[in-house]
DNA sequence: AGAAAAAGGTGATATATATCACCTTTTTTT
DNA sequence: AAAAAAAGGTGATATATATCACCTTTTTCT
């Protein structure tokens, strides 16, 4: 459901933009709300937006072979969606869907890129946020290479505290088969491994809630691999 | 051992650049040659400057734990090394070293920035570079992450043979140890599984010489996974 | 040229984790 | 409110690939 531009958001980085640059962008973009659940856009479909989340809870992933999905991330408030594809070429190479309900802000491609032209500053910002998605997907390919199960699942443990909650105290926004394809394994394995570190005490666990224990733990697993 | 500035060789992108641009750079950069197995830059260590392949082949690959390696990639004359560490932060996240004799340009980091503050155009190519870069690793993760063995190691044949050497006939420029390093598997998987590929004619193998009799088998394998 | 180290290779064995086959509980749909 | 579907969970079993222990050949070093 599309709703009127409206002024009342911010955009990110718009701290390197001129007045006349926020206001173009206002201009030329749009709110979209969508409902749990929802897909955004869908890996394989023409890159058309720039993207960024305005509330709510994105999850970013790809589709494989056999009905397999890997999860990469979870988008949040003021990050970009699929710079990685509008840039890279002409088709998205993930899909994007809401985790919660939550509005995404569609930006005109044009106007967009017209201001990267221009703007150096800016341009360094969005420069430095594919790098850094870039990095991130090199991080999780180590992890997925080197790491078994235990220290997967200590690093999914590690992304909701640390990057996403900054709590030790957490809800997984997720089902165990959504975790398990974020941790690169099966929904049994994740439930097993998961069970184990509760049974030594490292978490507490009751359905969804999370609570770490033993930080020290969880980060010598995440490290020892 | 740096060698004297000399303008004998093409930037990445010059047409996009105007002549003061180019000149710009000649001034403040410099070409320094590696042997075999030189270390170009080591993962973790500060980034300094912007770098190209002038000549040779470069590794790219990163230490994970308990001297285990992944080889993300080789690059080729006029592939820039380490943007995505360069603007992702101010480390190095892995390193390169030659694979032959090479040839490495390092441009001067503040004068690149300021043509691509000023250059909108060059910035584009920048930005695809990287974002490419990004893509090709989530590629790497989706094939580390849900491919069995010989679709992996179809994989690295495709590699070499449609990236890097574009022909059915190609010679590894890699050990055994580094072929694993790079299909994500141990070194005598690597050997097992390419024994295999022999055995059933998929490919000629003599050494480090590799002849793809079917093509179409390798593709299958890699989708199939 | 000779010694040492690295690379290539093979068979036997171990093991982590996927797969399968269920059952129970919760959520969603009609 | 009942039926259907999805999620959570557990035990038994299968299997792909890592690991180990060698040996041979090639390359590198002194």
């Amino acid at each position: 459901m599309i709703v009127n531009s409206d002024t009342g958001y911010v955009i990110p980085f718009s701290s390197c933009l001129s007045e006349e640059e926020v206001g173009e962008i206002y201009r030329h973009s749009n709110v979209v709300k969508y409902d749990r659940k929802e897909v955004i856009f869908r890996q394989n479909t023409r890159t058309s937006h720039i993207m960024f989340v305005k509330s709510g809870l994105i999850k970013i992933f790809k589709e494989g072979r056999n009905n397999k999905y890997i999860i990469l991330r979870i988008a949040i408030p003021d990050d970009f969606l699929g710079l990685m594809s509008i840039y890279g070429g002409d088709t998205h190479q993930y899909s994007a869907s809401a985790i919660y309900p939550s509005e995404i802000c569609f930006i005109d491609i044009d106007i967009f890129n017209k201001i990267l032209k221009t703007n150096g500053e800016f341009t360094l910002k969005i420069i430095n946020l594919i790098s850094n998605d870039g990095l991130f997907i090199f991080d999780r390919l180590m992890s997925q290479s080197h790491k078994q199960l235990p220290g997967r699942i200590a690093d999914v443990i590690l992304y909701f505290s640390e990057i996403l909650y900054k709590s030790n105290e957490f809800e997984f926004p997720f089902t165990r088969r959504e975790l398990a394809e974020l941790a690169g394994t099966t929904k049994e394995s994740f439930i097993r491994t998961l069970a184990e570190f509760k049974h030594d005490k490292i978490i507490n666990l009751e359905g969804a809630r999370v609570t770490i224990n033993s930080m020290n733990i969880i980060k010598t697993l995440s490290q020892l691999g």
